[in-house]
RNA sequence: GGAGAGAUGGCCGAGUUGGUCGAAGGCGCACGCCUGGAAAGUGUGUAAACGUCACAAGCGUUUCAUGGGUUCGAAUCCCAUUCUCUCCGCCA
């Protein structure tokens, strides 16, 4: 969530700048500022309060010493007093607090100064773009359709045994996964990444602390015996370690990878685009966590961007690089770029990975700070981004290779298969 | 799942007949002295949040797993919850 100071400082600006994520904040900014004066009014008579009573509870203690209980028998009723006061008055501090907070959760993060103005993701801006589009007339295969030639994902299989969107993987389809995910770790880990295989449920508090709770609550699959969330993203373990956590100003960049398995319920998404690989309920993702010093991570944030761009090159995948608009970025991020594979068969782009800056809106929700020069506390900015997404991958890897002869896989990755065709 | 023990500051660890306890001591860390330089030695400092305020100092409030209760006053007493450890059961 964004930082309170800064909303009583910068007012107009944050409106501004919200305007650009087509969030109109006039009237819930003026909220937040009146309730943020009622809290601080309300704290202020609470601790009057309490200190009088704090020493109140002194003297009576010393006169109980020296033998005075009549005269301490006197501030007692004072005390009686004063507690009752307090109690009114911290519930209406809490209350007031409670709904501050509420508010302030609603409020998205604000978007850098380059993102572009826009609606939807027909505003994107393009930035970037490689690799030879497979010309037009070529009759290419759909993936879903390859994966049955050559029997390697079936996800008739994973309707029987658990229902739509839990394909099965077999053979050599199954030996891509895990090669993939190999070839995806072994490129983070050789950029410094340190690899984190985390768990794959969350409580509630890491599911608050990345955002995903409470209004992504529909997102998640949910073991409600033990109140526990199956990950959409190993983002979401992955930061939580540092969940309340205070780095020295050395420890920059912190530089996480971690491949996970993603469960995302994708309630409400039926229909359009979801055939074969393209969305699916479970797979499996290889994720990068960056934390970094506020004044370097969009530095960052480029360099995540590199990164991923050269593991697309490695896969010889035509790819493009977006720059999301403002209606088009999650509410959380400041700076988001979409990355996009092209589809030879389904002649479209597929998103493949998602980079973006936090900067301290994840952090101030999370408590993630670092002690700068002067030794003072301050908010760390988080990034992350996926490097990479395999199911899209591996629908633009079957379908832009196919031959007569069969898939071709492309070299960096043979290495990993131990073959260089599905046939 | 059953029985028992326990949860204190970055770490270890005192404190549990309730009263200057945000909390002894040690380690670690930071800075200084010592040294040709370092180690050793030595001195000082070393939690966070919120409020007041200049995002200074100072002051006030809160925090000894979490939430509630008893009391003028609780790390210390009571209740609930969570977690950890030991033993038993089950088990990849």
């Amino acid at each position: 969530m964004l930082q309170l100071n800064y909303i009583r400082e910068n007012t107009q600006e944050v409106i501004d700048r919200l305007a650009v994520k087509n969030f109109k904040a006039v009237d819930i900014i003026a909220n937040v500022l009146n309730l943020d004066t009622q809290r601080r009014d309300a704290q202020k008579l609470l601790d009057a309060n309490l200190a009088e009573a704090n020493n109140l509870a002194k003297e009576i203690g010393m006169l109980f010493k020296s033998g005075k209980q009549a005269e301490a028998n006197v501030l007692k009723e004072r005390t009686a007093e004063l507690k009752n006061q307090a109690k009114d008055l911290s519930e209406k501090h809490d209350q007031i607090e409670t709904e501050l907070n509420l508010l302030l959760v609603q409020i998205p993060n604000l978007p850098h100064s380059s993102v572009p103005l826009g609606k939807s993701a027909e505003h994107n801006q393009n930035i970037h773009q490689e690799g030879t589009i497979p010309a037009e007339g070529s009759k290419p295969i759909p993936h879903w359709d390859l994966c049955a030639k050559y029997n390697i994902i079936d996800f008739e299989l994973g309707n029987k045994i658990t229902g739509a969107g839990f394909p099965v993987y077999k053979g050599k389809g199954a030996r891509l996964q895990r090669a993939l995910i190999n070839f995806f770790l072994d490129n983070a880990t050789s950029q410094g990444y340190l690899e984190i295989q985390p768990p794959l449920m969350v409580n509630e508090a890491s599911g608050y602390g990345t955002g995903q709770l409470p209004d992504k609550e529909g997102q998640m699959y949910h073991a409600t015996v033990d109140n526990l969330y199956l990950i959409p993203t190993a983002e979401v373990p992955v930061t939580n370690i540092y969940r309340d956590v205070i780095l020295n100003e050395k420890d920059f960049p912190v530089k996480n990878t971690a491949y996970s398995a993603c469960f995302r319920r994708e309630a409400g998404s039926y229909g359009k685009d979801v055939r074969g690989l393209n969305r699916l309920h479970q797979f499996d993702k290889v994720e990068i966590v960056q934390i970094q010093h506020p004044d370097k991570s969009y530095e960052t944030l480029e360099e995540m961007k590199e990164y991923v761009a050269s593991i697309l090159r490695k896969l010889e995948l035509p790819f493009r690089i977006l720059r999301l608009c403002g209606g088009d970025m999650s509410f959380t991020s400041a700076l988001t770029y979409d990355f996009e594979v092209y589809s030879a068969a389904q002649k479209m782009w597929l998103e493949v990975s998602s980079v973006s800056n936090f900067e301290s809106y994840q952090a101030n929700r999370m408590k993630l700070r670092f002690k700068d020069k002067e030794g003072k506390t301050k908010l760390a900015h988080t990034l992350n981004g996926s490097a990479l997404a395999l199911p899209r991958i591996v629908a633009a890897l079957l379908e832009n290779n196919q031959t007569e002869d069969g898939i071709v896989i492309p070299q960096a990755l043979v290495a990993y298969t131990g073959f260089n065709i599905i046939d």
